[in-house]
DNA sequence: TTTACATTTCGCCAGTTATCGAAATGAGGT
DNA sequence: ACCTCATTTCGATAACTGGCGAAATGTAAA
């Protein structure tokens, strides 16, 4: 029961909606992140923490980046139920949609010094 | 975006999921939930008026009662998918079958006056 | 080792939420 | 009309949340 409802809190901020979403696309490091929302680095940070412990993203270290990713492997039998559904949806969210085309657009080496 | 949000934030409870479960089994009054969750009936009815404002459950009117039920009809395509997924899930929560053995025994004429 | 930079942690603030009790509403029975 | 009782609304309060900036951490390069 608390495993659900932490996934569901996690699921229920519309920031952390669009980093799933974009995480759809591609893994991500924070500070493309971070360039994409629009928001403080320590905010984003925050939001990752919460998906990383709802086991909805996994983050793995590249050198001085921290890379996340949709949780495909061990995932909990909810998580594994609801990232293929989640996928469907929001297909045509404006946010979304903008937010994906960021996705393809952004160049890690540019972005982030290097 | 906000609809999706609306959905996980009403689904981030435990007492609302516990309301939920225990709509899988029958539809309910209000005091046989207030009864079964020890929580105070305003608490409850706002629980309810959050459940129903995601589309998740409906309520209609019998006498003096207010019958809640799991929405089956005219559900978004959000509240399609889940509510098929929340039936199969929390099988063995404790709480959750507590609540159901509950559901089956408490009368609803004895419990609320006449 | 010193510097640079991505990321996280910490402390704070404003806004939201879960809860309650009290008062208002509404419908049935007397 | 009046009373009863299920339900909702209102107002208050304590706890939680999302946001920021500043400081701490960690890693790579100079």
């Amino acid at each position: 029961m608390r495993e659900l409802t932490k996934i569901f809190k996690a699921l229920s901020d519309a920031n952390r909606l669009r980093i799933l979403k974009m995480l759809e696309i591609r893994a991500l490091c924070v500070c493309e992140i971070t360039e994409i929302l629009q928001l403080a680095p320590s905010t984003v940070s925050k939001h990752l923490a919460i998906l990383r412990d709802a086991n909805l993203i996994t983050d793995s270290k590249e050198g001085k980046w921290v890379n996340y990713a949709l949780n495909t492997a061990e995932r909990t039998d909810y998580v594994a139920d609801l990232l293929p559904i989640l996928a469907g949806w929001l297909p045509d969210d404006s946010t979304v949609e903008t937010d994906a085309q960021k996705v393809r657009s952004v160049d890690r080496f540019k972005l982030c010094g290097v």
